[in-house]
DNA sequence: GAGGAGATCGTCT
DNA sequence: GACGATCTCCTCT
């Protein structure tokens, strides 16, 4: 196995990519959690683009699911997962983390996927100084990891928080500040596990993950 | 490198 | 009043 090399591109780069569609978030969260590998989320700030590609997503079925967040029924809380799909549910956990999710299948049925984990791909410094880090020159993959490998991590590369960003189109790269695109990229191989971090329901094959992929949360990639 | 505990607060019971 | 879709730091090996 030949060492990953990162691969940082200009912002320029983007403007090939081009946005996921409503359509796209409009069916099993199992399907879209799957899908959504190899794709990217971007951000934009004053300063610039930060972009990342989804290595690592959890899809949360809407009824019959423990451990979603819908599971109970709506409440104020996850009301985004009960409307249309391709908007963003945050949530706050453990009183310190940021959770980004986007919502799946048609509006009135609950459902989402979970985003777990990024290889960053544009706006390396932004993400470092929103996580209150210091990249060293030669951007080694461990240090890069400590950027968006991880939920809350990588919501707080982003700058991702409930007030700003809780039921965001994340289709509409013209009225948002947040979205999804697709730049052609397909991964070799997805692999299929056990979600992290629940104790209901847990031991459901929810979690998607690319193969080998460095940047997947967790002590190895 | 593995394992454990604390941080810290919104949400629902 | 309990607990959680996590992270970091500390200790022990």
């Amino acid at each position: 196995m030949h060492k990953h090399t990162p691969k940082i591109r200009p912002e320029s780069a983007l403007k090939g990519a081009r946005p996921l569609l409503r359509r796209f978030f409009d069916r099993d969260p199992r399907a879209v959690a799957r899908e959504l590998l190899g794709k990217l989320l971007i951000r934009r700030e004053d300063a610039g683009l930060i972009a990342g590609r989804v290595v690592e997503t959890e899809a949360y079925i809407g009824v019959g699911d423990a451990a979603a967040h819908s599971a109970a029924g709506l409440t104020k809380r996850n009301a985004v997962l009960f409307g249309p799909p391709g908007y963003a549910y945050v949530y706050f956990i453990y009183g310190n983390h940021y959770c980004l999710n986007v919502s799946c299948l048609p509006d009135g049925e609950a459902g989402g996927v979970l985003f777990r984990a990024l290889e960053p791909v544009l706006g390396l410094q932004a993400m470092a100084s929103h996580r209150g880090l210091e990249l060293s020159a030669d951007l080694r993959v461990t240090q890069l990891r400590m950027l968006t490998s991880g939920p809350g991590r990588m919501a707080e590369a982003l700058k991702v928080t409930r007030d700003r960003d809780n039921g965001k189109d994340l289709t509409d790269p013209a009225g948002s500040d947040l979205w999804l695109a697709d730049d052609g990229f397909r991964p070799d191989r997805v692999s299929v596990t056990p979600r992290i971090g629940i104790t209901k329901a847990a031991d459901e094959p929810l979690r998607f993950v690319i193969a080998g992929n460095p940047f997947v949360s967790g002590k190895r990639g």
